[in-house]
DNA sequence: TCGCGCATTGCATGCGAAGTCAATATTGCC
DNA sequence: GGCAATATTGACTTCGCATGCAATGCGCGA
């Protein structure tokens, strides 16, 4: 008969605070402390109140809560839709973190680049305490967070005005390692394979290869282009030696591509590797490790990474007034047998 | 000299719709409606409240709309530490699908699988709409959430009672097409790499290879168990090997484990892969279609299923009323050349 | 021109918990 | 035992928005 039909028993209304004030015979207040860390409250109080709610299933609304307090006690995190097996490692280590710090994760994604400003548009909305981005921000999108002071802190890309706080794998060092690697093993001709236009972190690696490069007297380095994935560095190996061009050492941006490079060059080319060609990536996703390829590469140090990240993102929660601070990671050399390295 | 030292420029406190309402000359009511989907508002008042919020900044507060309409508008997405490359692309496509229907995820996940009770908690305290869980649930839980009327679905596990709705790829039937595959094709000594025992997958997929072998005839099976992981494919058909077993056919429970056998079976002993042992998979994960390996495998939909879980459960969150249901997916046969199967 | 119906708009209230302040209970101390 | 100091406790307000209801304005037919 009744409207709101209820096939299965339990209360159609979960237990408030004023439920449990009642059954226990005590006010609202008193509920209220009772379930707060430093408020104070007698053990008998305490005692009463307690087995009331349990009798009730009672759980504080964290919504009303986070009215009141001003604090959701959820943070963002924005990770862009990579092409990479590198990142949904970092959302788990990263939610796991925060959950250690008694912080609820609300995860955006962005399929396309410029969801960014739906996806602002919710952070905003939902009064997250902070925010961890680890995709692409363009000026006004920061300056909108530091006017509603949201604390935000930016993951693996640096902002030219240095008004965040970011943390991030030093990608130029790394390259700079691999690239000193190589050419000390006698390498000489040398091939990059870099990621999207728009990936940043692509742009440092390439950037950083070619300056170390440039710094040993090469300077003539075929570039090529990939997008992440290990289908576009088979295609981008096969562009290259396709061409008839020379080259003892492919550096790729990621490590996908850097696998896509061996398998083409051993596939279609029946290239010897690390004899006939020396390949390494970055990141040091698993399939790295595979023995098929034994990457050598650098891997980026996701656990401190992400620790720090927590840390600093938790800290500016609690200290508005803590100055930006910046964070950079070596990342780890991982000397494997796809290049021709001594060791 | 105020204590709440405020650095930057930008107000204090966020604009509410009072302050919108104020500087429009309206009514705070007015300004809400104008920020909802079917209000009623004059043009006129319309095109004066946004030019006064977009003056202010306003947002309409999602944390005091979830208090007064008790919906909050977030899931939770719950999933286990899988040591399988499997899951955080369920987890990115599910965020996308909630994301479509203007929904927010909550993201939870499970370090230790005593966690759960934790999680469980933070769930309810933040009154999710609903809840999709890829992780493992005992009956109590399940009933914590039927008892506060909270929508749950299920990814890839089904619960006896039924009384939850459930997405899953059919584990048996593609486990029944590979040894089918390898049998037709000749093979007849097999061995099965098991996950970790409290996966109910890998217990589907066991129990699935077995009970096929069993109708072809073949009884003796030798099972051993890895934990998902690269290196626990490896150490099983070692120790499998190793033993002096006889086997021309390796079933894994997953990809990143066949993945292992392939790389142990080569690496180790020598053996050619697929013309002395055939070894298949199950998941369809990246790395499967590397050239190396080109597993035969069985790719589970995550782009139907994904879909079809969300759409389940937002369903469910709106219809209170529906019934359980469940959605099966067949996975997809690929045959790749790591099995010896004629096509 | 009058009156009715519909579209707008404002007022007042409530969602559930936290925190302020004052009242009360308890404790310690001489 | 008496009093000040401290610890508990409760009444009431507040957070920001949605919504029921009443009031207002409008258009249009008779």
């Amino acid at each position: 008969m009744s409207g709101r039909g209820q096939k299965h028993a339990g209360p159609r209304r979960r237990a408030t605070s004023y439920d449990v004030a009642e059954l226990a015979g005590v006010s609202q207040s008193a509920v209220s402390r009772v379930f707060q860390r430093g408020a104070s409250a007698s053990k008998a109080m305490r005692a009463r109140v307690l087995e009331a709610a349990e009798q009730l299933g009672y759980r504080p609304n964290a919504i009303a809560r986070g009215l009141i307090t001003q604090r959701s006690n959820m943070v963002a995190v924005v990770i862009g839709r990579q092409t990479n097996l590198f990142y949904p490692e970092v959302l788990v280590q990263l939610t796991e973190q925060f959950s250690q710090r008694d912080i609820r994760v609300l995860l955006f994604t962005l399929a396309q680049e410029r969801d960014i400003d739906l996806v602002v548009e919710q952070m905003l909305q939902y009064r997250v305490d902070g925010i961890l981005m680890a995709a692409m921000l363009n000026q006004s999108q920061v300056e909108v967070f530091r006017s509603a002071n949201i604390p935000l802190v930016l993951f693996n890309r640096a902002f030219e005005g240095a008004l965040t706080s970011s943390v991030r794998c030093d990608q130029a060092e790394g390259e700079r390692w691999l690239v000193q690697s190589l050419h000390a093993a006698g390498h000489r001709r040398f091939a990059i394979i870099s990621g999207p236009e728009d990936s940043s972190v692509s742009a440092e690696r390439t950037q950083g290869a070619l300056a170390q490069l440039h710094d040993l007297g090469v300077d003539e380095v075929t570039v090529l282009s990939g997008d992440y994935s290990y289908a576009s560095g088979k295609a981008a190996l096969h562009t290259l030696l396709q061409n008839g061009a020379r080259c003892d050492a492919v550096i790729a941006a990621n490590d996908a591509m850097a696998i896509g490079c061996i398998d083409a060059a051993r596939g279609e080319f029946g290239l010897s590797v690390p004899n006939e060609l020396s390949v390494v990536g970055f990141d040091g996703i698993g399939p790295a490790r595979f023995d098929a390829y034994d990457l050598t590469t650098v891997r980026q140090p996701i656990g401190r990474m992400t620790a720090a990240a927590a840390e600093m993102l938790v800290h500016r929660i609690e200290d508005p007034e803590m100055l930006p601070e910046h964070r950079v990671f070596s990342g780890e050399h991982v000397l494997g047998s796809s290049a021709r390295i001594q060791r």
